[in-house]
DNA sequence: CCTTATTTGTACGTATGTATC
DNA sequence: TGATACATACGTACAAATAAG
Protein backbone atom coordinates (compact mmCIF):
# COMPACT_ATOMS: atom_id res chain seq x y z
CA UNK A 1 0.00 0.00 0.00
CA UNK A 2 1.48 2.93 -1.01
CA UNK A 3 0.01 6.11 0.69
CA UNK A 4 1.04 8.25 -1.88
CA UNK A 5 -0.47 11.37 -0.25
CA UNK A 6 1.73 13.47 -3.28
CA UNK A 7 0.68 11.79 -7.22
CA UNK A 8 3.57 9.53 -8.17
CA UNK A 9 4.37 11.94 -11.33
CA UNK A 10 4.54 15.12 -8.89
CA UNK A 11 7.32 13.82 -6.80
CA UNK A 12 8.96 12.02 -10.14
CA UNK A 13 8.48 15.75 -11.13
CA UNK A 14 10.64 17.10 -8.06
CA UNK A 15 13.26 14.37 -8.70
CA UNK A 16 14.20 15.51 -12.34
CA UNK A 17 13.74 19.61 -11.56
CA UNK A 18 16.31 18.61 -8.13
CA UNK A 19 18.43 17.13 -10.65
CA UNK A 20 18.56 19.82 -13.27
CA UNK A 21 18.81 22.39 -10.78
CA UNK A 22 21.87 20.55 -9.17
CA UNK A 23 23.30 21.18 -12.99
CA UNK A 24 23.79 17.45 -13.82
CA UNK A 25 22.56 18.15 -17.40
CA UNK A 26 24.24 20.82 -19.86
CA UNK A 27 22.13 23.23 -21.25
CA UNK A 28 20.61 21.96 -24.40
CA UNK A 29 21.44 18.47 -23.05
CA UNK A 30 18.95 14.85 -23.57
CA UNK A 31 17.09 13.71 -20.66
CA UNK A 32 16.56 10.31 -20.85
CA UNK A 33 13.73 8.64 -23.28
CA UNK A 34 10.39 8.42 -21.42
CA UNK A 35 10.75 4.69 -22.23
CA UNK A 36 13.99 4.61 -19.92
CA UNK A 37 12.91 6.77 -17.00
CA UNK A 38 9.25 4.77 -17.19
CA UNK A 39 11.26 2.03 -16.17
CA UNK A 40 13.55 3.50 -13.78
CA UNK A 41 10.86 4.88 -11.63
CA UNK A 42 8.82 1.66 -11.96
CA UNK A 43 6.07 3.64 -13.52
CA UNK A 44 3.78 3.72 -16.64
CA UNK A 45 4.92 5.70 -20.08
CA UNK A 46 2.54 8.48 -19.01
CA UNK A 47 3.11 8.92 -15.66
CA UNK A 48 6.51 10.06 -16.57
CA UNK A 49 5.00 12.40 -19.16
CA UNK A 50 3.01 13.61 -16.65
CA UNK A 51 5.62 14.97 -14.74
CA UNK A 52 7.32 16.16 -18.03
CA UNK A 53 4.62 18.48 -18.83
CA UNK A 54 4.84 20.02 -15.58
CA UNK A 55 8.13 20.72 -16.07
CA UNK A 56 7.87 21.79 -19.77
CA UNK A 57 5.16 24.36 -18.10
CA UNK A 58 7.50 25.62 -15.89
CA UNK A 59 10.07 26.42 -18.43
CA UNK A 60 12.99 23.59 -17.80
CA UNK A 61 12.33 21.30 -20.84
CA UNK A 62 11.44 21.20 -23.85
CA UNK A 63 10.44 18.41 -25.84
CA UNK A 64 10.86 17.62 -29.31
CA UNK A 65 8.66 14.98 -30.95
CA UNK A 66 10.62 12.37 -32.65
CA UNK A 67 14.02 13.96 -30.52
CA UNK A 68 13.35 13.61 -27.12
CA UNK A 69 13.22 15.60 -24.09
CA UNK A 70 15.98 18.73 -23.55
CA UNK A 71 17.20 20.60 -21.21
CA UNK A 72 16.12 24.06 -21.88
CA UNK A 73 17.63 26.02 -19.19
CA UNK A 74 19.43 25.60 -15.81
CA UNK A 75 17.60 28.14 -13.76
CA UNK A 76 21.00 29.66 -12.41
CA UNK A 77 22.39 29.90 -15.87
CA UNK A 78 19.44 31.55 -16.98
CA UNK A 79 18.96 35.06 -15.56
CA UNK A 80 15.82 36.79 -16.21
CA UNK A 81 17.16 40.31 -16.24
CA UNK A 82 19.35 39.45 -19.78
CA UNK A 83 18.07 42.08 -21.66
CA UNK A 84 18.89 43.40 -25.10
CA UNK A 85 19.51 47.10 -25.51
CA UNK A 86 17.44 48.50 -28.39
CA UNK A 87 19.58 50.72 -29.74
CA UNK A 88 22.31 47.95 -30.26
CA UNK A 89 19.50 46.24 -32.36
CA UNK A 90 19.15 48.65 -34.15
CA UNK A 91 22.76 49.11 -35.74
CA UNK A 92 23.17 44.93 -35.41
CA UNK A 93 19.66 43.86 -35.95
CA UNK A 94 20.43 40.23 -36.75
CA UNK A 95 23.76 40.28 -35.48
CA UNK A 96 23.44 38.85 -31.86
CA UNK A 97 26.07 36.74 -30.67
CA UNK A 98 26.22 33.49 -32.11
CA UNK A 99 24.46 33.69 -35.02
CA UNK A 100 23.93 30.78 -37.04
CA UNK A 101 23.44 31.25 -40.49
CA UNK A 102 20.53 29.12 -42.30
CA UNK A 103 20.44 29.36 -45.43
CA UNK A 104 20.94 32.25 -48.52
CA UNK A 105 18.63 31.96 -50.90
CA UNK A 106 18.08 34.42 -54.75
CA UNK A 107 14.96 34.25 -56.34
CA UNK A 108 12.30 36.60 -58.04
CA UNK A 109 11.37 39.62 -56.43
CA UNK A 110 7.29 39.69 -55.86
CA UNK A 111 5.28 42.86 -55.28
CA UNK A 112 6.24 43.01 -51.47
CA UNK A 113 9.75 42.91 -52.27
CA UNK A 114 10.11 44.95 -55.57
CA UNK A 115 8.04 48.06 -53.45
CA UNK A 116 10.53 47.44 -50.30
CA UNK A 117 13.45 47.37 -52.06
CA UNK A 118 12.76 49.51 -54.75
CA UNK A 119 12.77 47.03 -57.67
CA UNK A 120 10.79 45.64 -60.33
CA UNK A 121 8.86 42.94 -59.73
CA UNK A 122 10.83 39.49 -61.38
CA UNK A 123 14.26 41.39 -60.49
CA UNK A 124 16.70 39.14 -58.38
CA UNK A 125 15.85 39.39 -54.95
CA UNK A 126 18.62 37.45 -51.97
CA UNK A 127 17.12 36.24 -49.46
CA UNK A 128 19.21 35.39 -45.83
CA UNK A 129 17.89 33.54 -42.80
CA UNK A 130 19.27 33.26 -40.03
CA UNK A 131 19.32 32.04 -36.22
CA UNK A 132 20.45 34.25 -33.14
CA UNK A 133 21.59 33.04 -30.20
CA UNK A 134 21.93 34.46 -26.51
CA UNK A 135 23.88 32.36 -24.06
CA UNK A 136 23.14 29.20 -25.82
CA UNK A 137 19.60 29.65 -26.36
CA UNK A 138 17.91 30.62 -29.31
CA UNK A 139 16.17 33.94 -29.11
CA UNK A 140 15.23 35.45 -32.38
CA UNK A 141 14.73 34.05 -36.72
CA UNK A 142 16.19 36.35 -38.88
CA UNK A 143 14.83 36.81 -42.50
CA UNK A 144 16.64 39.84 -44.58
CA UNK A 145 16.06 40.29 -48.41
CA UNK A 146 18.71 42.27 -50.49
CA UNK A 147 18.27 43.91 -53.53
CA UNK A 148 20.83 40.99 -55.61
CA UNK A 149 19.76 42.55 -59.06
CA UNK A 150 21.53 46.15 -58.02
CA UNK A 151 24.34 44.80 -55.98
CA UNK A 152 25.77 41.61 -58.29
CA UNK A 153 27.74 39.25 -55.94
CA UNK A 154 25.34 40.29 -52.59
CA UNK A 155 24.27 36.60 -51.77
CA UNK A 156 27.94 35.42 -52.60
CA UNK A 157 29.67 37.59 -49.89
CA UNK A 158 26.26 36.79 -47.63
CA UNK A 159 27.43 33.00 -48.28
CA UNK A 160 30.69 33.62 -47.36
CA UNK A 161 30.61 35.96 -44.43
CA UNK A 162 28.66 35.52 -41.30
CA UNK A 163 28.69 39.30 -41.21
CA UNK A 164 26.19 41.36 -43.51
CA UNK A 165 28.17 44.74 -42.81
CA UNK A 166 31.37 42.79 -44.60
CA UNK A 167 29.34 41.52 -47.34
CA UNK A 168 27.82 45.07 -48.19
CA UNK A 169 31.44 46.09 -48.08
CA UNK A 170 32.65 43.33 -50.39
CA UNK A 171 29.96 45.18 -53.22
CA UNK A 172 31.16 48.51 -52.59
CA UNK A 173 28.73 49.59 -49.86
CA UNK A 174 30.81 50.93 -47.59
CA UNK A 175 28.22 52.54 -45.13
CA UNK A 176 24.43 51.89 -44.31
CA UNK A 177 21.81 53.84 -42.19
CA UNK A 178 18.89 52.25 -40.55
CA UNK A 179 15.56 54.39 -41.78
CA UNK A 180 13.14 53.18 -40.13
CA UNK A 181 11.62 50.56 -37.38
CA UNK A 182 8.05 48.82 -37.18
CA UNK A 183 6.69 46.57 -34.29
CA UNK A 184 4.13 44.03 -34.37
CA UNK A 185 3.41 41.23 -32.06
CA UNK A 186 2.42 37.97 -33.23
CA UNK A 187 2.07 34.28 -32.67
CA UNK A 188 4.86 31.64 -33.21
CA UNK A 189 3.96 29.10 -35.96
CA UNK A 190 4.89 26.09 -35.71
CA UNK A 191 8.50 26.14 -38.18
CA UNK A 192 9.06 29.14 -35.45
CA UNK A 193 8.48 27.33 -32.65
CA UNK A 194 10.75 24.73 -33.59
CA UNK A 195 13.14 26.30 -34.06
CA UNK A 196 13.32 28.76 -31.11
CA UNK A 197 12.25 26.17 -28.86
CA UNK A 198 9.11 27.73 -27.86
CA UNK A 199 5.24 26.24 -28.32
CA UNK A 200 3.20 26.95 -30.78
CA UNK A 201 1.23 30.24 -30.54
CA UNK A 202 3.64 31.93 -28.44
CA UNK A 203 3.88 35.48 -28.46
CA UNK A 204 6.71 36.92 -30.75
CA UNK A 205 7.79 40.80 -31.57
CA UNK A 206 8.52 41.48 -34.68
CA UNK A 207 10.95 44.12 -35.79
CA UNK A 208 10.54 45.16 -39.24
CA UNK A 209 13.39 47.17 -40.57
CA UNK A 210 14.52 49.56 -43.49
CA UNK A 211 18.19 50.22 -44.21
CA UNK A 212 19.44 52.50 -46.76
CA UNK A 213 23.07 52.85 -48.41
CA UNK A 214 24.62 55.90 -48.78
CA UNK A 215 22.95 55.95 -52.38
CA UNK A 216 19.58 56.41 -50.86
CA UNK A 217 18.81 52.81 -52.20
CA UNK A 218 17.15 50.42 -49.88
CA UNK A 219 19.65 47.91 -49.19
CA UNK A 220 18.67 46.01 -46.45
CA UNK A 221 14.49 44.70 -45.49
CA UNK A 222 15.16 42.80 -42.68
CA UNK A 223 12.31 41.46 -40.31
CA UNK A 224 13.56 40.00 -37.09
CA UNK A 225 10.61 37.59 -34.75
CA UNK A 226 12.32 37.68 -31.16
CA UNK A 227 11.50 34.97 -28.93
CA UNK A 228 9.30 37.78 -26.36
CA UNK A 229 9.44 35.21 -23.23
CA UNK A 230 13.40 35.15 -23.56
CA UNK A 231 14.12 38.67 -24.28
CA UNK A 232 13.03 42.31 -23.66
CA UNK A 233 13.80 45.26 -25.82
CA UNK A 234 14.84 48.04 -24.69
CA UNK A 235 14.95 51.65 -26.13
CA UNK A 236 16.84 54.33 -24.35
CA UNK A 237 15.65 57.96 -24.75
CA UNK A 238 18.50 59.15 -22.81
CA UNK A 239 21.68 60.44 -25.33
CA UNK A 240 20.88 57.58 -27.95
CA UNK B 1 5.40 19.44 -24.65
CA UNK B 2 5.46 21.06 -28.09
CA UNK B 3 1.91 21.06 -28.13
CA UNK B 4 2.09 20.78 -31.68
CA UNK B 5 -1.23 21.41 -32.84
CA UNK B 6 -0.07 21.82 -36.27
CA UNK B 7 2.17 19.13 -38.12
CA UNK B 8 5.90 21.07 -38.60
CA UNK B 9 5.33 19.48 -42.36
CA UNK B 10 1.93 21.05 -43.37
CA UNK B 11 3.35 24.53 -41.83
CA UNK B 12 6.38 23.98 -44.60
CA UNK B 13 4.20 22.57 -47.17
CA UNK B 14 2.29 26.03 -46.60
CA UNK B 15 5.29 28.60 -46.19
CA UNK B 16 6.58 26.85 -49.84
CA UNK B 17 2.77 27.18 -51.06
CA UNK B 18 3.22 30.67 -49.77
CA UNK B 19 6.02 31.36 -51.42
CA UNK B 20 5.33 30.03 -55.11
CA UNK B 21 1.69 31.65 -54.99
CA UNK B 22 3.82 35.08 -54.36
CA UNK B 23 5.63 34.62 -57.51
CA UNK B 24 9.24 33.46 -56.42
CA UNK B 25 9.51 30.96 -58.21
CA UNK B 26 9.48 30.64 -62.27
CA UNK B 27 7.72 27.87 -63.57
CA UNK B 28 9.67 24.97 -64.51
CA UNK B 29 12.39 26.43 -61.86
CA UNK B 30 13.99 24.37 -59.13
CA UNK B 31 13.66 24.52 -55.71
CA UNK B 32 16.60 24.38 -52.94
CA UNK B 33 17.01 21.17 -52.55
CA UNK B 34 15.70 18.94 -49.64
CA UNK B 35 19.00 19.23 -47.74
CA UNK B 36 18.84 23.15 -47.61
CA UNK B 37 15.59 23.46 -46.88
CA UNK B 38 15.70 20.93 -44.22
CA UNK B 39 18.61 23.41 -42.88
CA UNK B 40 16.49 26.69 -43.56
CA UNK B 41 14.17 25.25 -41.41
CA UNK B 42 15.65 23.25 -38.68
CA UNK B 43 14.18 19.82 -39.70
CA UNK B 44 15.32 16.41 -40.56
CA UNK B 45 15.33 15.86 -44.53
CA UNK B 46 12.03 13.29 -43.70
CA UNK B 47 10.21 16.31 -42.76
CA UNK B 48 10.71 18.20 -46.07
CA UNK B 49 9.86 15.40 -47.92
CA UNK B 50 6.47 14.97 -46.39
CA UNK B 51 5.89 18.58 -47.26
CA UNK B 52 7.15 18.60 -50.48
CA UNK B 53 4.84 15.44 -50.83
CA UNK B 54 1.71 17.01 -50.34
CA UNK B 55 2.60 19.36 -52.64
CA UNK B 56 3.40 16.92 -55.32
CA UNK B 57 0.09 15.81 -54.75
CA UNK B 58 -1.85 19.12 -55.02
CA UNK B 59 0.46 19.25 -58.88
CA UNK B 60 2.23 22.21 -57.45
CA UNK B 61 5.84 20.67 -57.90
CA UNK B 62 7.40 17.64 -59.37
CA UNK B 63 10.77 15.70 -57.76
CA UNK B 64 13.02 14.66 -60.45
CA UNK B 65 15.41 11.82 -58.93
CA UNK B 66 18.89 13.21 -58.65
CA UNK B 67 18.34 16.54 -60.18
CA UNK B 68 15.84 18.37 -58.05
CA UNK B 69 12.36 19.65 -57.27
CA UNK B 70 10.71 21.98 -59.61
CA UNK B 71 7.98 24.31 -59.87
CA UNK B 72 4.92 22.78 -61.95
CA UNK B 73 2.25 25.24 -61.66
CA UNK B 74 2.18 28.74 -60.19
CA UNK B 75 -1.35 29.46 -59.15
CA UNK B 76 -2.24 33.38 -58.72
CA UNK B 77 -4.91 32.83 -56.54
CA UNK B 78 -3.22 33.73 -53.47
CA UNK B 79 -4.96 35.63 -51.04
CA UNK B 80 -2.64 38.63 -49.41
CA UNK B 81 -4.81 39.62 -47.06
CA UNK B 82 -3.92 43.11 -46.59
CA UNK B 83 -5.05 44.52 -43.08
CA UNK B 84 -5.21 48.00 -42.51
CA UNK B 85 -3.25 49.05 -40.12
CA UNK B 86 -2.79 52.68 -38.48
CA UNK B 87 0.73 53.89 -37.85
CA UNK B 88 1.50 55.81 -35.03
CA UNK B 89 4.60 57.10 -33.28
CA UNK B 90 6.35 55.44 -30.70
CA UNK B 91 6.62 58.48 -28.63
CA UNK B 92 3.27 59.02 -29.21
CA UNK B 93 2.79 55.30 -26.63
CA UNK B 94 -0.08 55.85 -24.34
CA UNK B 95 -1.38 59.73 -25.68
CA UNK B 96 -3.28 58.24 -28.44
CA UNK B 97 -6.65 60.29 -29.96
CA UNK B 98 -9.72 59.63 -28.72
CA UNK B 99 -8.73 58.27 -25.03
CA UNK B 100 -11.45 57.09 -22.39
CA UNK B 101 -10.93 56.65 -18.67
CA UNK B 102 -11.78 53.70 -17.28
CA UNK B 103 -10.77 54.64 -13.60
CA UNK B 104 -8.07 56.41 -11.27
CA UNK B 105 -7.42 54.98 -8.04
CA UNK B 106 -5.36 55.71 -5.13
CA UNK B 107 -3.79 53.07 -2.90
CA UNK B 108 -0.85 52.19 -1.20
CA UNK B 109 2.53 51.48 -3.10
CA UNK B 110 3.51 48.03 -3.10
CA UNK B 111 7.31 46.73 -3.73
CA UNK B 112 7.14 47.21 -7.53
CA UNK B 113 5.20 50.65 -7.20
CA UNK B 114 8.16 51.63 -4.84
CA UNK B 115 10.85 50.49 -6.86
CA UNK B 116 9.57 51.75 -10.26
CA UNK B 117 8.43 55.34 -8.78
CA UNK B 118 10.90 55.69 -6.20
CA UNK B 119 8.69 55.71 -3.13
CA UNK B 120 8.63 53.75 0.38
CA UNK B 121 6.20 50.89 0.62
CA UNK B 122 2.88 52.03 1.52
CA UNK B 123 3.35 55.59 -0.14
CA UNK B 124 0.22 56.90 -2.21
CA UNK B 125 0.31 55.76 -5.91
CA UNK B 126 -2.58 57.15 -8.25
CA UNK B 127 -2.88 54.64 -10.92
CA UNK B 128 -5.04 55.14 -14.18
CA UNK B 129 -6.47 53.00 -16.64
CA UNK B 130 -7.90 53.97 -19.91
CA UNK B 131 -8.53 52.91 -23.48
CA UNK B 132 -7.26 54.15 -26.40
CA UNK B 133 -9.29 54.41 -29.64
CA UNK B 134 -7.84 55.56 -33.06
CA UNK B 135 -11.14 56.42 -36.27
CA UNK B 136 -13.61 54.58 -32.96
CA UNK B 137 -11.80 51.32 -32.54
CA UNK B 138 -9.89 50.58 -29.91
CA UNK B 139 -6.26 49.97 -30.37
CA UNK B 140 -4.88 50.28 -26.63
CA UNK B 141 -5.28 49.57 -23.19
CA UNK B 142 -2.84 51.98 -20.57
CA UNK B 143 -2.32 51.77 -17.13
CA UNK B 144 -0.12 54.01 -15.69
CA UNK B 145 1.18 54.67 -12.35
CA UNK B 146 1.74 58.19 -10.68
CA UNK B 147 3.54 58.81 -7.50
CA UNK B 148 0.90 60.40 -5.61
CA UNK B 149 2.72 60.75 -2.61
CA UNK B 150 5.01 62.93 -4.00
CA UNK B 151 2.74 65.33 -5.96
CA UNK B 152 -0.46 65.40 -4.10
CA UNK B 153 -3.57 66.44 -5.62
CA UNK B 154 -2.39 64.14 -9.08
CA UNK B 155 -5.25 61.91 -8.94
CA UNK B 156 -7.68 64.84 -8.76
CA UNK B 157 -6.21 66.54 -11.76
CA UNK B 158 -6.01 63.22 -13.28
CA UNK B 159 -9.83 62.23 -12.84
CA UNK B 160 -10.99 65.98 -14.12
CA UNK B 161 -9.11 65.91 -16.88
CA UNK B 162 -8.28 63.63 -19.97
CA UNK B 163 -4.89 65.17 -20.43
CA UNK B 164 -1.93 63.68 -18.64
CA UNK B 165 0.32 66.46 -19.88
CA UNK B 166 -2.39 69.36 -18.41
CA UNK B 167 -2.81 67.39 -14.93
CA UNK B 168 1.07 66.90 -14.40
CA UNK B 169 0.60 70.59 -14.98
CA UNK B 170 -1.73 71.28 -12.14
CA UNK B 171 0.53 69.73 -9.87
CA UNK B 172 3.55 72.22 -10.64
CA UNK B 173 5.35 69.37 -13.35
CA UNK B 174 4.94 71.04 -16.60
CA UNK B 175 7.87 69.12 -18.57
CA UNK B 176 8.71 65.42 -18.52
CA UNK B 177 10.25 63.33 -19.89
CA UNK B 178 10.57 59.95 -21.31
CA UNK B 179 13.84 57.59 -19.85
CA UNK B 180 12.82 54.30 -20.86
CA UNK B 181 10.66 52.48 -22.58
CA UNK B 182 10.86 48.16 -22.63
CA UNK B 183 9.17 46.19 -25.59
CA UNK B 184 7.84 42.75 -25.06
CA UNK B 185 4.70 40.39 -26.86
CA UNK B 186 2.26 38.79 -24.87
CA UNK B 187 -0.81 37.18 -25.17
CA UNK B 188 -4.55 38.69 -24.72
CA UNK B 189 -6.37 37.86 -21.62
CA UNK B 190 -9.84 37.42 -21.48
CA UNK B 191 -10.73 41.38 -19.72
CA UNK B 192 -8.25 42.71 -22.55
CA UNK B 193 -9.73 41.19 -25.17
CA UNK B 194 -12.78 42.76 -24.32
CA UNK B 195 -11.85 45.88 -24.17
CA UNK B 196 -10.13 45.76 -27.41
CA UNK B 197 -12.72 44.00 -29.22
CA UNK B 198 -10.20 41.18 -30.12
CA UNK B 199 -10.13 37.56 -29.62
CA UNK B 200 -8.67 35.95 -26.07
CA UNK B 201 -4.63 35.35 -27.04
CA UNK B 202 -4.20 37.70 -29.94
CA UNK B 203 -0.62 38.72 -29.40
CA UNK B 204 -0.69 41.82 -27.91
CA UNK B 205 2.63 44.59 -27.84
CA UNK B 206 3.56 45.65 -24.47
CA UNK B 207 5.13 49.01 -24.09
CA UNK B 208 6.72 49.76 -20.27
CA UNK B 209 7.33 53.51 -19.91
CA UNK B 210 9.34 55.35 -17.10
CA UNK B 211 9.23 59.06 -17.33
CA UNK B 212 10.76 61.54 -15.54
CA UNK B 213 10.30 64.98 -14.11
CA UNK B 214 12.43 68.17 -14.58
CA UNK B 215 13.86 67.23 -11.05
CA UNK B 216 14.82 63.94 -11.80
CA UNK B 217 12.35 61.69 -10.41
CA UNK B 218 10.08 59.59 -11.88
CA UNK B 219 6.13 60.98 -12.35
CA UNK B 220 5.02 57.91 -14.55
CA UNK B 221 5.22 54.31 -15.06
CA UNK B 222 2.95 53.22 -17.33
CA UNK B 223 2.17 50.23 -19.72
CA UNK B 224 0.85 50.19 -22.98
CA UNK B 225 -0.86 47.13 -24.37
CA UNK B 226 -1.59 47.57 -27.82
CA UNK B 227 -3.53 45.56 -30.43
CA UNK B 228 -0.81 44.34 -32.10
CA UNK B 229 -3.13 43.58 -35.68
CA UNK B 230 -4.52 47.11 -35.53
CA UNK B 231 -1.69 48.97 -34.78
CA UNK B 232 2.06 49.25 -35.36
CA UNK B 233 4.68 51.26 -33.94
CA UNK B 234 7.09 52.91 -35.70
CA UNK B 235 10.72 54.37 -35.24
CA UNK B 236 11.96 57.08 -37.06
CA UNK B 237 15.59 57.03 -37.40
CA UNK B 238 16.08 60.42 -38.95
CA UNK B 239 15.95 63.18 -36.66
CA UNK B 240 15.27 61.51 -33.17
C1' DC C 1 32.55 6.70 -72.01
C1' DC C 2 34.00 7.17 -67.37
C1' DT C 3 34.29 9.39 -62.85
C1' DT C 4 32.60 12.04 -59.27
C1' DA C 5 29.56 14.87 -56.71
C1' DT C 6 24.93 15.98 -56.01
C1' DT C 7 20.19 14.96 -55.28
C1' DT C 8 16.12 12.30 -54.68
C1' DG C 9 14.17 7.60 -53.28
C1' DT C 10 13.89 3.83 -50.03
C1' DA C 11 14.53 1.26 -45.86
C1' DC C 12 14.90 0.39 -40.94
C1' DG C 13 15.12 1.81 -36.23
C1' DT C 14 13.93 4.87 -32.44
C1' DA C 15 11.32 8.43 -29.82
C1' DT C 16 7.52 11.54 -28.74
C1' DG C 17 2.28 13.26 -29.27
C1' DT C 18 -2.31 11.93 -29.10
C1' DA C 19 -6.22 9.08 -28.80
C1' DT C 20 -8.73 5.16 -27.22
C1' DC C 21 -10.04 1.48 -24.24
C1' DT D 1 -3.05 4.23 -13.74
C1' DG D 2 -1.94 0.55 -17.68
C1' DA D 3 -1.78 -1.04 -22.36
C1' DT D 4 -2.06 -0.44 -27.16
C1' DA D 5 -2.22 1.80 -31.70
C1' DC D 6 -1.19 5.26 -34.87
C1' DA D 7 0.67 9.82 -36.56
C1' DT D 8 4.56 12.64 -36.35
C1' DA D 9 9.50 13.34 -36.34
C1' DC D 10 14.44 12.32 -36.03
C1' DG D 11 18.82 9.63 -37.39
C1' DT D 12 21.41 6.84 -40.37
C1' DA D 13 22.56 4.27 -44.27
C1' DC D 14 22.51 3.19 -48.87
C1' DA D 15 20.55 2.79 -53.65
C1' DA D 16 19.36 5.06 -57.95
C1' DA D 17 19.16 8.82 -61.12
C1' DT D 18 21.15 13.02 -62.70
C1' DA D 19 24.54 16.56 -63.88
C1' DA D 20 29.15 18.18 -64.67
C1' DG D 21 33.85 17.49 -65.74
Amino acid sequence: MTSARTPVWKSIADELRRSIAEGHYAQGEKLQTEAELAKRFGVNRHTVRHAMSALAKEGLVHARRGAGVFVLATPLDYPLSERVRFHQNLEAAGRLPDKQMLSVEVRAASESDAQGLALNVGGAVAVLRSVSFAGGTPVALVESRFPEERWPGLADALRQDTSVTRAFAVVGVGDYTRVSTRLTATLANATQALRLRIREGAPLLLTEALSKAPDGFPIEHGRTWFASERITLTLDHQGN
